[in-house]
DNA sequence: CATGGGATTGACT
DNA sequence: GTCAATCCCATGC
């Protein structure tokens, strides 16, 4: 999608980004559930303000932010909102698409489920390191495509974020109803109302 | 310059 | 269910 798509409000992005497509080389999957960060909270990263860290967050909307997480991880999310807005939306699980030979090397492991069910995970499958921090979404390395036909009408449900100690009450995790692909810890969710075109 | 704390995962009890 | 690995960064002295 195009930076203006980005450029809206990040609960909006994180909503509509459920069933699109990330694409990074020959790997790719459609994203199953995602978590928003906005500036105002005291999760975002962004809430700290405008640091050495958090520039690409407060930067254009449309480019990929990825940071080292427990100094082991790197964690990818998509930049939103206008420029001087710290907001961005965490890629938190995928359903694996293409280059699944790829991502099993890549994670030692066999089972499809578990090559993508997680944000740490997910990054370690399709080989996004923090070089690719601040690239944009549409020209790549790592880009986003719309959802393709058959999860256009994808069903939403909407949750509580995970993994987190501060703001913990706020609904601003989104998954796709009924995906075995999502990582651990999707309990009794609301469904939101239907989704959006992408376009 | 020292320190504390993670938007996690995988191994182990 | 518990817990260590591991390192970057924001903060405070």
């Amino acid at each position: 999608m195009k930076p203006s798509w980005y450029r809206r409000p990040v609960l909006d992005v994180a909503r509509d980004l459920i069933g699109c497509v990330v694409t990074h080389g020959e790997c790719s999957g459609v994203i199953v559930e995602a978590e928003a960060y906005h500036h105002s909270e005291p999760a975002s990263h962004a809430f700290v303000g405008l640091t050495p860290r958090t520039t690409t967050l407060f930067g254009p909307p449309g480019v990929a932010y990825v940071y080292r997480s427990y100094g082991v991880h790197a964690m990818l999310n998509a930049v939103c909102e206008p420029p001087g807005v710290g907001a961005g939306v965490l890629i938190r699980a995928l359903e694996p698409v293409s280059g699944l030979d790829l991502m099993r090397t890549r994670r030692g492991l066999d089972d499809v489920r578990r090559l993508c069910s997680g944000p740490g995970k997910l990054t370690q499958a399709l080989g996004i390191t923090l070089s690719d921090n601040g690239s944009d979404l549409q020209r790549g390395p790592i880009v986003f495509s719309a959802r393709p036909r058959a999860w256009r009408d994808v069903q939403i449900a909407v949750s509580t974020r995970i993994g987190i100690t501060k703001a913990v009450e706020l609904p601003w995790r989104f998954s796709a109803v009924g995906s075995r692909y999502v990582s651990r810890g999707v309990r009794a969710a609301a469904v939101a109302s239907p989704a959006e075109p992408v376009g």
